[in-house]
DNA sequence: CATGCTTGGATAGTGCCAGTATCCAAAGGA
DNA sequence: TCCTTTGGATACTGGCACTATCCAAGCATG
């Protein structure tokens, strides 16, 4: 197929594939004549995966490339690759250390993650940890609860989505569609997460709240 | 406490102090001479709010400045500035309509409400339901399951999120404190799901996939 | 009081990012 | 043959979150 067919059936406009060529996100179709390239199922695919990450995951363009790049790695083993791939995403800017509120939240997610029983974060460092220990401490210095009783649930919880999520992985039947499907999926169900949490909350809220009056206090 | 303080205090540049004082995310100081304007607690506390809503929730300034006029409008009871908030929050932008992926998408959205028995979903449209449908369309587009069996975990677990997010709102004394809490937990707890969740990931992926090589496919 | 530094408000400018538009020579179709 | 289409290279655009500059009005010091 032709990029201008490679727009149609993606919808996405001939100007933005050829962005994205230049970008490195997609592979550069066969190329048929010196004017003309042909593209397969697998371009259409990938711009698809490539239109998730960004559109739906917000993810900067250079960082999906990076995502990409590292899911695709075939020098590292499976549970490697999907952390190169995972430690590629968007993540915040590592907390200030030098900050009162950073040093309460670290040690708070120490004792958190002791209490799931999760070894090797440290040995293994990612910059998931970075982003949660930078958020806690936002909640700290606002003064909101952030002790391991408050953590607790989320870190269960969260747990509990991992199994779900590569019991998932491991429906794949390749080992690249696995690769492709924990990344996919680690993006691609965080919106959908948030979504429905905000749904409960509206639930939760109408059943607590509906129709109070505001005290003047 | 002068500007040149709340900047020391807070950590933010003066430059961007003022830039927030344009936007209106932030009330003017009090005016002691046509020169000098002295601010209070108030302002760092919300200062504070305002950049954790940026930095760490990854808002855009203008939709911060909606979601703290929404928290803030009293004419609304306590359930309605709860909504208001959440529905000034940022959203992906709706689903094409005309789409097919969108309609297998919606269906399933709607089978997997019906299951986890929220009603009234529809009456008291929220902009996370038009979020949640894209995301399930782009996961539908790319082939992956997003029947009701999948999606159902992901619901269960956020409803009982938003029973300990509301416990914890009921814990302020005070209704702004309430609606204050409700913002900054809705908002703040995300990233913190969210790493929790990859760092789920890298556990169950080190349980599963520790050391197995890469077979040729 | 004089003088020089500081303060806060107004205005304009910066850098980055995700596209978008224009141009062009080579191909393909009527 | 002639006119449209194609894909690649290049330059431009608009939005956003700051950031730098300017200025007149304080305040601080000798």
């Amino acid at each position: 197929m032709r990029l201008a067919e490679l727009s149609e059936r993606s919808g996405v406009s001939t100007a933005t594939i050829k962005y994205y060529l230049r970008e490195g996100l997609l592979q550069p179709g066969h190329r048929v004549t010196a004017t003309q390239a042909a593209y397969g199922e697998e371009h259409l695919r990938r711009l698809r995966l490539v239109r998730a990450l960004i559109q739906i995951g917000k993810m900067p363009v250079a960082v999906a490339r990076e995502v990409i790049a590292a899911a695709e790695d075939t020098s590292l083993d499976h549970h490697m690759r999907l952390g190169a791939a995972t430690r590629a995403l968007p993540h915040a800017p590592d907390p200030a250390e030098d900050d009162e509120a950073t040093g309460i939240a670290r040690r708070s997610v120490d004792a958190l993650l002791e209490q799931l029983g999760w070894p090797g974060i440290h040995d293994e460092p990612s910059p998931s940890l970075g982003t949660l220990v930078a958020s806690v401490a936002a909640l700290v210095r606002l003064g909101y609860p952030c002790d391991t009783a408050h953590l607790l649930p989320y870190g269960r919880l969260a747990a509990e989505l991992a199994v779900a999520d590569l019991d998932t992985v491991e429906e794949q039947p390749t080992t690249a569609g696995q690769i492709e499907a924990a990344v996919a999926l680690t993006v691609l169900h965080e919106p959908v997460l948030l979504s429905l949490r905000r749904l409960a909350h509206i639930q939760e809220s109408a059943r607590r709240f509906e129709g109070r009056r505001i005290p003047p206090d």
